[in-house]
Parts: C-alpha cells; structure tokens; sequence
RNA sequence: GCCCUGGUAGCUCAGCUGGAUAGAGCAACCGCCUUCUAAGCGGUAGGUCAUGCGUUCGAAUCGCAUCCAGGGUACCA
C-alpha cells in the first residue's frame, strides 16, 4: 500500500471528485480544473474536521456560489471510513480509522526513517556556515549559525538531499597578521616584559587584546623554550600567526566535536591562494572585460550585474580584498560539482549577496545556486537584561554558555526561532530544569514514555506495599508485538489517541515543508507540540492495565511517539534520554 | 538618503502561496497526585495584529505611505 500524507490522500480524493463533477456538468459553467489551485488547511477549530479545503477559489469561474460547489464535489467523492462534511465554501475531512491506524503501523514499521518522504527530487547541496577566523574563541552568535546550520543539514539529508557540509576558514588575511603580533605582546609578558597592548584605540585595533591569548603564549613557550626577550624579536612574525592560528582552529574544533555539529570539510581560503584558483577566476574576470583599474586599486565591475556599485577586489597595497578569495571560494564550490550552495550568514553581511551573485553571473554560472539564509542576531538576557554582543566588547563565548547551560538547551535555543528573528537567549531560562523551559518539557515526555515501556515488560515493586508487581508482558512479547504488529489493535484506543495519532501523522508534512523552507524552528515548535499531544494522553489515558489487548494497543502508541519525537530530535541534534 | 529584517496577549514568539471565532509557551488566577515519572495535566483571564490608505466577496497575511527597533551602506571580515 501507498504510504501518502493524509492531507494528500484528502486533496487527491477532492480533485479526482471535482473533476468528475466538472465531467457531469455539475459546476456550473466551469469546464476545466487546473490541478493545484486547491490547497488543503488544518482548520483552527477542530469541530469542524482534521483538514479542510475552501473552495470559493473556485466560484469565480463556476459562476455559482461556493456552498453548491462544495456540495456537488462531495457528491462523486469515494468516502470510505473518512468523512466529509460541507460547511459554507469549505469541504471538511475527518480521517477514518483505516487511515489512523495504518499511520501507526507505518511508523512502527519505518521506525528512524518514518517521515522521509519518497519520490522527491533531491539535490547535491554543499551547506556553508559559521566560517569565522581562527583568530579567537567563538562567540554567542557564531552558536546560532552552529546550531541551525548543523540541524538544516540534518533535515535536508533526512528529506533525502546530499549534503556536504563546510567551514571556509579565513586564514588569509590581515587578520591573522594581528593575531600574530598580538601573541608576541602575550609571549613577552609571560617572559616578564612589561609591555601592553596600546591604550589609544586607533592602533589598539590593530590588535587582538583579548585575554584568550594567554594560555596561548604559555603553550607557545612549552613548544620553544629557548624563547627569550633577546632573541624574540628575531623569530618570524609568521611562527606566530601559524602557531596561535593552529591553536585557535583546534580550539574552535574541539567545542564544534562537543555540539554535535560535524562538518565534511574545512576549507582553507588560504590554500584557494596557494592553488592559483583566485588568480584563475580573477583572470577569467578580467578576460571577460568585468576588471578595471582605477585610483591606484582593481575594481570588479559588480553594478554590472545588479549591485549598487563595483567592488573593490585588488587594493592600492596591492593585496586582496575578503571579496576575491570569496568569488573564487564560490566558482570553486559549483566546479566540485554541486548543485546548490546554500551559505548561512549574518544579517551584517547582506550587502554582500548582490556582488558575490554578481561574480558568479560574471563567471558564467546562475547565480540562483546560491542561496543565502540571512540570520539575525543574537542578544543574551542575563537577570532579565538584555546584553547586546558587541563585536568586540563584553564577549561571552559560547563556550562560557555551553558549559553554564549544557549542549541540548544551547542548540535548542539557538534553533527554536525564525531564522529572521532576532534571538533572545536568556540563560536562566535555558538553566531551568522546568515547565518554563522547553527542552526539558520535551526531553521529559520522551523519557516518560520510557519509562511506560520499560515498567510494562519489567517487575516493579510497588512503594507502598512493598509487593512485586509482575510485568504485564515479557520482553519478548513486546518485540513480537512490534515485528508482527497488527494494526487492528489500536482501534481499541483509537479515541483517546486520535489526536496524538494526527499529531504523529503531521511529521511527515513537517520534514518537507521545513526542508523546503529551508526553516528548523518548525521542527522546534512540532517536538513541543508533539510532546503536550503525549502529555495530555498519560494523564486522561492509563496505558499499563489488567487488560492485555488494550495494554498492547496503547504501548503500540506510546512506542510510536517515543519513535516520532526522537526522529525530530535527531535532525535537531539533541538528546532523546531513555530516563530522567 | 538607500538596502535588509522585524513591530501580533504583561513577556518570548507562531500564524503556510489572502479565507471559518487571532494561536502557543511562560507569567497571573482556579483546580487535579491511593494508579505507568506532578520536570506533568485540565480550566479561567488576557489582543485597536505599530498607524493610515488601497486591492478584494474576504486582509495579521498582498500593495503604497508613515512611525518605531535592530543591522548594513569600506580599498574590514
């Protein structure tokens, strides 16, 4: 049998309808339907049904009124056990129990891969996010993109999209020529000198100061101890740059390893020079008449392509700009043979989109592969204060908040928003291990449903008696219960699970509108729901009783929503704990 | 000035390509543990959807204008 999502099944079952209505003359002076100008709704008010489908879309070109429209479609549909109910222009659809009870055989069956959906056109699509500069810790913000990115590509692989996942490491600029005269200052200090950084704040800039430097110089001495004041000055500035550079890029993997965030490739801008690859696309450019020289520097001639204007790539010192190494960086992306780039960046660097596309259109390639996912900030609430991140000033880094607040709540946090939303993170709220804090509101509905499973096929002893309680069934018999399962059971608990059962079914909408969207705070939102839906179950329907059949069907449910959550948590990369 | 986001309940946010009475969580208030985890559940209250105009049978949703907030507007990344 075809497994199909319910708002399909209702859609497909409405059109087929409608377009024999339209055959038998039924609709007035429609004569043809346009497959897709119907769409399916879940209505606000459950009273009326599980999905419904208005169709005064429809009256403009039937000429007729929108409840006579509904009423002759209804008319040539093939109800089976479903029903459908017309209520002014809407045509109302309440799942049968043939549909409900299929649903959660299919997940018992599926298990991990329920909500994958089937037939889909998939792509090659290389991800890129975080890509900072090696040149400190990352801050709150870098977590956000940490977070999101590593959960989207969770979610457009489980759709069924390749996806290869990459840091870009500027390990090229000028940046890392600051980090390395700052690591000195930190070296000589810890060799007694008493130099600082400079306190005016124009050449401070030039600097990183930073106390994360620190171990830094003391791990760079262990490595040269033959390091003294006198001869520092005649090591180069590069054994520097390389050795803290190194040292921060260990750093930022290591608390990447710690999230659960796990990229294919890190992608060294500054091999992308060594290669010859920013000359090759530089020149291309330049070939193609899109290069010229003006006031001393080499310009990209972007406002050719949209963007407001050309673009420095070459300076008046003779070095590159951020840009170059990015044109190239992108060109090279689509040679390896991707099909889509789909970059996430800071709302702070949207003036960026136009000339990059504009660079890719220059280079012959259709700028509409790439994709950027603009995210907005981050703000951290501390007692109920919001501390703005500076880029420089009051950092706290995510480090800081992973350890105070744990991984599950820091990348439930950063993922539970609209991409476009800017992030509140407040941590107290995060520490909590309380109803005021989702991620344990849903980790808990995941480990009371263990629990419900583990105390049905283990003895217990009851606290008040003291007596043993035998298990209402082996192990064994739950494993057969879920390899030869017999869906019919769960008719007999159909009416209390119904909306659990809906709930369940709404995965499979969820994975393919979110993919879509490229958005995984719905999945957020969904596991919060999903776990309210298992909540209010335990609490009106006792699952462990005397009566066996009943006892299996309502295990069958709980095993199902134990199945379903820890499908949402794993695209969200957070733990699904068996107990609490 | 121009560009990008956002403005919905006391707070944090949903609201899908316009549709049935505007939704959730938290906070507030009232209830629910002799039974599988009360880290839970049920209920009550709470809104001029920033403002104005327009399109439409119908607008929180689309268009224009205005106001407010954040970000950008580099030969920084």
């Amino acid at each position: 049998m075809r497994k199909i999502m319910l708002r399909d099944y209702f859609l497909n079952k409405v059109e087929e309808a409608l377009i024999k209505a339209v055959k038998a003359n039924k609709l007035g002076q429609m004569n043809e339907y346009q497959k897709g100008s119907l769409i399916v709704e879940k209505p606000k008010n459950p009273d009326f049904g599980d999905f419904a489908i208005n169709v005064s879309s429809l009256a403009r070109s039937a000429k007729i009124a929108p409840p006579m429209i509904a009423n002759a479609i209804v008319e040539f549909i093939e109800k089976e056990d479903n029903e459908y109910t017309v209520v002014a222009g809407f045509i109302n659809f309440k799942a049968g129990e043939t549909l409900l009870i299929n649903l959660i055989k299919e997940i018992i069956d599926k298990k991990s891969n329920f909500g994958r959906p089937e037939n889909v056109e998939t792509e090659k699509i290389i991800l890129e996010y975080i890509s900072a500069n090696p040149t400190g810790p990352f801050h709150i913000g870098h977590g956000r993109w940490a977070a999101m990115g590593s959960a989207l590509a969770n979610l457009l692989k489980f759709y069924g999209h390749e996806v290869y996942q990459e840091f870009y490491i500027n390990d090229a600029g000028s940046q890392i020529q600051k980090l390395g005269r700052s690591l000195i200052i930190r070296v000589k200090q810890e060799l007694g000198d008493d130099i600082d950084f400079p306190t005016d704040e124009e050449e401070r800039k030039n600097y990183y100061p930073g106390d994360y430097l620190i171990p830094v110089a003391q791990a760079f001495l262990q490595k040269y101890p033959d390091t003294t004041l006198e001869n520092i000055d005649k090591i180069e500035l590069s054994t520097f740059c390389d050795f803290a550079k190194e040292y921060e890029e260990k750093v930022q993997r290591d608390l990447l390893d710690k999230l659960h965030v796990e990229f294919d490739n890190f992608y060294s801008e500054l091999t992308l020079h060594n290669s010859g690859k920013v000359k090759h696309y530089v020149d291309k450019l330049t070939q193609s008449g899109k290069i010229y020289e003006k006031d001393g520097a080499t310009w990209f001639r972007s406002s050719d392509y949209g963007d407001d204007q050309d673009r420095v790539i070459k300076k008046v010192d003779g070095s590159n700009t951020y840009l170059t190494a990015d044109i190239a960086y992108h060109a090279d992306k689509l040679e390896r043979g991707f099909d889509r780039m789909i970059d996430i960046w800071g709302a702070d660097h949207h003036g960026y989109i136009p000339r990059v596309k504009a660079s890719l259109e220059a280079l012959g390639y259709d700028p509409n592969k790439l994709e950027v996912l603009l995210g907005q900030l981050v703000n951290l609430v501390i007692d109920g204060n919001e501390v703005r991140m500076g880029k420089r000033k009051n950092m706290v880094t995510l480090e800081d908040l992973v350890d105070e607040v744990g991984v599950d709540a820091t990348r439930f946090w950063m993922s539970m928003r609209n991409i476009d939303t800017t992030l509140d993170f407040d941590i107290e709220l995060a520490k909590k291990s309380s109803d005021e804090n989702p991620v344990f509101y849903v980790q808990y509905a995941h480990a009371r449903a263990c629990s419900i499973i583990r105390n049905a096929v283990n003895d217990r002893i009851d606290t008040q008696s003291g007596e043993t309680i035998k298990a209402v069934m082996s192990e064994s018999d739950f494993n057969s219960l879920l390899n030869n399962f017999n869906q019919d059971i769960v008719k007999l608990t159909l009416k209390e699970a119904r909306k659990i059962i809906l709930k369940l079914e709404e995965f499979k909408h969820l994975i393919v509108t979110s993919a879509r969207d490229r958005q995984v705070y719905t999945i957020c939102r969904y596991v919060q729901d999903l776990a309210a839906e298992f909540h209010s179950f335990y609490n009106s329907t006792r699952v462990i009783t005397d009566d066996k059949s009943l006892t299996s069907a309502r295990l069958a449910i709980v095993y199902a929503f134990k199945t379903v959550l820890a499908n949402a948590l794993r695209i969200l990369a957070v733990s699904a704990p068996e107990r609490m």
